[in-house]
DNA sequence: TAAAAAAATTCAGGTTATTTTCAGGTTGGT
DNA sequence: ACCAACCTGAAAATAACCTGAATTTTTTTA
C-alpha cells in the first residue's frame, strides 16, 4: 500500500507522511504541484493526499488532469479551513475526499483507509486496447473468441500496460507496482513476465504487441 | 427480508437484534465500523440500523462513502446524543432515518417497516445460474430434477458465489461474510468448502463449475 | 436424555499453478 | 563490432489449493 503525499510545506509534509507511516503505510513526499503530477500520473500510488494550495500547479488543477488523463486513484484534497467553498469545486473536479486543516491525525488515517479499501471494489468491469479485452472480474484475457486465464501477475501487468495505453510503463513502476517496494525481485523477473503475456497474446492471434524502450520500460501497440 | 445491525455494545445490540426478530426478520450484527461498512456493501441488506458512533468507521462516514458508492440500501442512524447538528450531518451523508437513544422498541419497528415498505416488497426466493437453481427458503441446491440439501455454510458460499456470478468473489470476503470477522477460521476452511459444493455440483450433474483464481478467490463458470 | 445424524473443523499428504532462477541467445544503439 | 539490455526456454522452487478421512461440535430424533 503506498501513498503519495503532495504538500509544499515541509514540517507539515514531514508531520503527515509520519503519521501515514504509524499505519504501516509506504508513503513518498513531494513539494510541488508539477513533481505531485507527475508522482500521481505513475499509477503506482494506492491513494493521493494532495493539499489544495500549491506551487507551480494547485491541487484542483492536479486532480483535473489526472482523471482527464484517466488516472482512478483516490484522491484526498487538504484545504484551510477558510477556504471551505472549496469544497465543491474539490468534488466537483474528481477528488474522492477532502480534508480542512487542520485535522486529527485519527481523521485522516481513517479517511486513507477508507478509500484505499474502496479501491478493492472498483465496478470498473474490462479493460480494452485493439482487439483484445481484459476482463477484470474473471483474470481473463480475450481476443475474439479465444480467451486465456491469466496469473495474478501476468494480470496485474497486463492491466498496468492497458490503463496506460498511450504511455510507456515503466519498468521500475511494474516492479514497484506488481511486485511491492520490499521485494528484492529484479528486471529480469519483469521480462520474464512479459514474454509469458506475449506468449499468450500471440496464443490469442491478437494484434496487439508489448512493444519495448530499452532502459526505460514497455507498452501496447498494433502490430503491421 | 434481512437487516443489518451495525452496534458496538454488545447488550444493545443484542437487544436490538432480539426486537426486529420478533418481526420475523433475518438480522445480522456486526460490532464495528469497519465491518459495518463491508457488510453494508455487500447489498445484501434491506435496511441497515447504523450507530453513529463507532469504533473503527464512525455512521456518518459510512454513509457517506455507500452513497458515494452507490449503495442505496435505507439507512436508521441512531444516536446517544439528541444534538440537532448530529441530525443534520445525519441526513445530510445521505441516511435516510434517525433515531435518539433511547428508543421504544416499536419506535424502531415501526421505521424500519415503513423504510421496507418503500423499497417495496420484493423478496428473491431463488437464485439462478447457468442449469442450477439455489432456492433461498429451503437451502435447497436443484439441478434438472435431482436436487441436494446446502447446509448453512455451503448455502451462504453458494450464494455469495451467485450473487456474484461472473465476478472473482475473493476468498477474504468469503471468511468475512460466512464465518464472520471474529472467527479464527482459516483458508483451508474455505477450501474446504468449496470442495464440498463441488462434490455436490458434480452429484447434481451440473454444468457449473467453481473456478479458482489463486490468491484471489473463487467464481462460477460453465464447463466446457 | 441418550443416541444418531448432520454440520463444521482439523489435519496431512498429494496436486498443480505460479513464481523464481538461470543460462545462453538475440538485439539495438553508440 | 561491442556491450548492455533484453528475450526466452526449461528446470527448480515455492506457495496455493484440493481432498479424504478423522475428529469435534451442534442439532435432530427417538
Amino acid at each position: 500500500m503506498r501513498i503519495l503525499v503532495v504538500e509544499d510545506e515541509i514540517r507539515l509534509a514531514e508531520a503527515i507522511a509520519q503519521i501515514i507511516k504509524e499505519d504501516k503505510y509506504t508513503v513518498d513526499v513531494v513539494h510541488d504541484g508539477e513533481d505531485g503530477y507527475d508522482y500521481a500520473m505513475s499509477d503506482i500510488y494506492d491513494v493521493i493526499v494532495l493539499d489544495v494550495m500549491l506551487p507551480k500547479l494547485n491541487g484542483f488543477e492536479i486532480v483535473r488532469q489526472m482523471r482527464r488523463n484517466k488516472r482512478q486513484t483516490p484522491v484526498i484534497l487538504l484545504t484551510a479551513k477558510d477556504e471551505i467553498n472549496d469544497k465543491v469545486t474539490g468534488l466537483d473536479c474528481g477528488a474522492d475526499d477532502y480534508l480542512t486543516k487542520p485535522f486529527a491525525p485519527e481523521e485522516l488515517l481513517a479517511r486513507i483507509r477508507a478509500l484505499a479499501r474502496r479501491q478493492g471494489e472498483v465496478v470498473m468491469d474490462e479493460l480494452d486496447f485493439a482487439d483484445i479485452t481484459l476482463n477484470l472480474s474473471t483474470y481473463m484475457l480475450e481476443c475474439g473468441y479465444k480467451s486465456v486465464h491469466l496469473g495474478l501477475k501476468e494480470f496485474e501487468i497486463m492491466r498496468m500496460l492497458l490503463t496506460n495505453s498511450n504511455n510507456v510503463v515503466p519498468k521500475e513502476n511494474l516492479l514497484l507496482k506488481v511486485w511491492g517496494s520490499e521485494s528484492e525481485a529484479e528486471d529480469n523477473n519483469v521480462e520474464v513476465y512479459i514474454s509469458f503475456l506475449r506468449k499468450k497474446l500471440s496464443y490469442l492471434g491478437s494484434s496487439v504487441n508489448i512493444a519495448v524502450v530499452r532502459k526505460v520500460g514497455y507498452y501496447l501497440d498494433v502490430k503491421k
